[in-house]
DNA sequence: CATTAAACGAGACGGTACGTCATGTCTTTGA
DNA sequence: TCAAAGACATGACGTACCGTCTCGTTTAATG
């Protein structure tokens, strides 16, 4: 038998909700509850095809977010490149997207499934993007570029998380200054 | 008037019994109920000392690695002493303190104010032991010293959260070449 | 749209665990949480359906007493349906409907509109069946007939609440009797 | 060895604070916590010397009205005595003695020995004086004294603890004049 | 007059019920 | 068969009071 298809208009207005609901009362405060009520849409209906809070919030966030996650065009001078990748990644983590997404990172601590779900659909292709646009030349080749992206998004990550500076263009700036400066 | 004294057998029982539920169950299934439980200890006894989960959890890891707080006696080699205070400190981020300050960094993000203890009883004086260390003369003199902080412990915090790879010897000795490798 | 329907096996689980803790327990050792446990229901559930015990043990004695709030078929003789129909009132009054009833005009003083709840679906009737009796011409037709069944029935709760006496089939035939002789 | 004497201003602070907070907030939202606040006193004193909420009440209301638990003179007119005890009496029932007896009446039903306290210290003592004011001739001789108490008193409380009608001298008389028909 | 012992206030202790909340499941009717 | 609605069992939350237990202090009577 065939039954009745997929509200395409329910996934819409839960996700659009849930993201709502992060910007008015931060990731914690929002619950499942909360979200299917905000939609005008059953319970069971985020339970049949979400896992969790995370999950939709998860999906949500790619789709607002999923373009971005290419490397940037190349220009020729690899600093330059760096420079502006970093700026545009950084600037992406104020707002909502930084709201959820460091959301995301702490509920990952609790389920490792999930855990691997965000860096297989969020954290990983953004390491490449970076990881390409480190290998154009802005770092001596014998250097681990793996450990560079630890490096790089290690001090966006702690500062989003630990909240003891800004993440912003100075630090852009910074950050690939330090790296110009090893050989 | 003085009234009964807080009972230290309670308190200790309690930081005991937090810490090994994290260790059997994780951070996230620990409950402030469960603590009372295993502490064989009421509920309001709890309540009336600490805030939260969190707030008994950072108590108990502050006494845990309290004295690990302060930067190493100097060798004479800087690098040396670099590469020996964070095989220490990245050592210390397996097992439950590791456990533990992941999820303390989790449940800060829904609050501020808990944020801030974090900040100033666990993060900030570790921030402070690492800056004595590198300050001995490990890096050029013109390099910003919290930049270069927040680039060491941000690719450890990154990967403890992210657990894409290890914090481990390794990396300690890496993430020191790379800084000796700043001009 | 619909909804789940209200479970009428979990609605009777309830009322039949609330009177069995009270012959168990007596009525002031009864919780709420014990009813729902004993009963193998959410606490919720109970939450949902009533504001409090008292409500419970309401609804749960008037299921249980309920046919007997009519007044009984007239015999012809006014002063032997009187007497019969104060054995079966007295009569009621012990085991655990009796325990109940007095359990919730004990609460009933905490709380005027769950005594008044009580007047209407409980003791209001019973004043009514009595004044029905009565009016069958067992007292002389200018006798306030409010009056005598507050004599009647205060008599009853006097000796149910104080326990200096029985109510039993001897103070129906006393009461009777002491109204017989009224001119 | 002799020890500090008991403090007699505890004692009366403590059966102030608990007759003035019967008036406030009603009998059943009062705590023995709630006294010892009020009265400036210590948690323990209170258990020392009393067992429960309701014999600090039984306590403060025996001081209160005392006194009156004595049958008045006799006037030569038995059915004017009876009037007027029954209004005196009734007048009483009003105000925090009405409030704080009928609690003390709900407790009761929880617990047996207060119960009999209840009825040494204060039920038996009136029903002893009701007794001896209607033996002055107000009723036939042949009548059953103890009923015709149940029946006075029964009145009164049931009123008292339904709340269906007021307590005051309208009732007072009309139950004398009830009693004065009987043959 | 020093000692002693009990009562005092204060307030923390282990318990336990309260009423609320979110979870994830289940059961209806309607599309 | 999916959707909205909403009841269900479960279990943690934070609060309140219970009755008990130290504390340090105060207050007579005793030796």
């Amino acid at each position: 038998m065939a039954g009745r298809p997929r509200s395409e208009e329910a996934r819409r207005a839960i996700l659009e909700a849930a993201l709502a609901l992060v910007e008015r009362d931060g990731y914690q405060d929002v619950t499942l509850k909360g979200i299917a009520e905000a939609a005008g849409t059953g319970r069971q209906t985020l339970y049949r095809w979400w896992q969790s809070k995370a999950e939709v919030l998860l999906e949500a966030i790619a789709e607002l977010v999923g373009p971005e996650l290419q490397p940037p065009p190349e220009s020729g001078d690899p600093h330059a490149d760096l420079v502006a990748f970093l700026e545009e990644t950084f600037g992406a983590a104020h707002g909502v997207a930084g709201r959820v997404v460091v959301g995301l990172m702490a509920d990952a601590q609790a389920d490792e499934k999930f855990a691997a779900e965000l860096r297989a659909r969020l954290i990983g292709p953004r390491r490449q993007a970076l990881r390409t646009v480190l290998a154009r030349g802005a770092l001596p080749a014998d250097l681990d570029l793996d450990l560079a992206v630890d490096v790089v998004f290690g001090a966006m990550w702690y500062r989003l998380l630990n909240r003891h500076a800004e993440v912003d263009e100075k630090l852009a700036r910074e950050i690939a200054g330090l790296l110009g400066r090893i050989r």
